[in-house]
DNA sequence: TCTATCTATTGACACTATGTCAGTCTCACG
DNA sequence: CGTGAGACTGACATAGTGTCAATAGATAGA
């Protein structure tokens, strides 16, 4: 039966989804790193050598995590690109978004980030492709609004790349978003609210995309 | 006796400096997850539990190294400021000394990097108030400079708070050093080269404190 | 010199977590 | 039925962390 086999597979998405769904939910409450694969088949009420059926190990688990993180994050930037017409314009608010993402899903942002900084050296056994530099996908959101603003006038032509251009301001972001996060008491002795850092941040990329006379 | 409790202090902190040099030996190698307790034990030829006399757990023993991370770091940002005159150049080439930094030591750039990300909660036991935000004192070399360059006039004097510029500063050059050293490979994929990339973002950063027109 | 004592040092233990595997359970199909 | 494929599990082996009682070594004082 070629729809029962179908079934089959449907299924076992299924369990695979909850799995990582018990995960995300730990991940969320407690950080990646006191989450164990224990802990995580107990919330999904299955055995844990059964993990290991789903996920070869324990990365394999937060990687998938990761997927979901990076797609959330291009929806977001796709939805802060659709709310504004200028390049610039757009470019803007898909900073903004990182920085509203990582508020609200502080779990993602923090797979996002050691996706970021560990190698992350795509398993061969899975979706290899599936996460470049910062997830692809996003990645092209940033490149499109660029290629939009150098058209529409609002971006500075004399960029070069903008793939180059678009990596940088990702980077850029993302280190103001992860001092931001982890430093946040830090910053506020030295007088530094996080959302003066984050408006302020935000005012300086805008100013470095902008053509001479500030827009 | 005096000056023979003196020895032991003395005896106890070369002790101790040894276990951090093994450690550090193991960290460059093999990065920081793979090294265990025992094997800086067996490099420090000593017994496990010892190290445990001599730090608390394993996460203090990253943060001594940590401490001369940031030592060494804020080194190379006074000779870089040394070498210019300018307040802008100086901010330049603390960029850029960051960026040799992060090639030259690359696991004392990831012990940094760990500490941006991390809470890195000061813990009780140790000498707190050493690491703020980047290391307070590389931090200051960097708003010492931007003073320079305010009162020299090559850097934009609207810029507001000292502090938050630099810190602001900090947090992108950290985010594309980040990016450069986990992901090369993805990047060089996308046609763009790891000097490319800094020099890019250097030449932005400049842009970015540089009065209008263009210095 | 002998001994009390203090500190550095260690072997062995308890605990936690990971990953594996042989074996059990379930159920659609012949 | 009963059988075979795939879902599932209990129990094990391994590895690493942190702790503790006990040992070894040196020093000051009798």
């Amino acid at each position: 039966m070629s729809y029962l086999a179908e079934r089959r597979v449907e299924e076992k998405e299924r369990r695979r989804a909850e799995i990582v769904d018990a995960a995300e939910r730990l991940y969320a409450k407690k950080g990646w790193d006191s989450v164990t694969m224990d802990q995580v088949a107990k919330a999904a009420r299955l055995s844990r050598a059964l993990l290991y059926v789903y996920f070869r190990d324990r990365d394999e688990l937060q990687f998938a995590i990761g997927e979901r993180a990076l797609e959330m994050l291009r929806t977001r930037f796709i939805e802060a690109v659709a709310r504004h017409v200028r390049g610039l314009d757009q470019v803007e608010a898909i900073g903004r978004a990182y920085m509203t993402y990582a508020q609200d899903f502080p779990h993602y942002f923090d797979v996002c980030a050691r996706f970021q900084a560990h190698e992350m050296s795509a398993q061969p056994g899975s979706n290899e492709g599936a996460c470049a530099v910062a997830g692809d996908a996003a990645i092209l959101v940033v490149v499109d609004a660029i290629r939009t603003g150098i058209a529409d006038g609002s971006v500075r032509a004399d960029i070069g790349d903008p793939m180059l251009f678009a990596v940088t301001l990702w980077a850029f972001t993302h280190g103001v978003i992860q001092l931001a996060m982890a430093k946040g008491a830090d910053l506020a002795r030295l007088g530094i609210s996080i959302p003066r850092f984050g408006d302020n941040a935000l005012a300086l990329l805008r100013s470095m995309g902008a053509p001479r006379p500030a827009g």
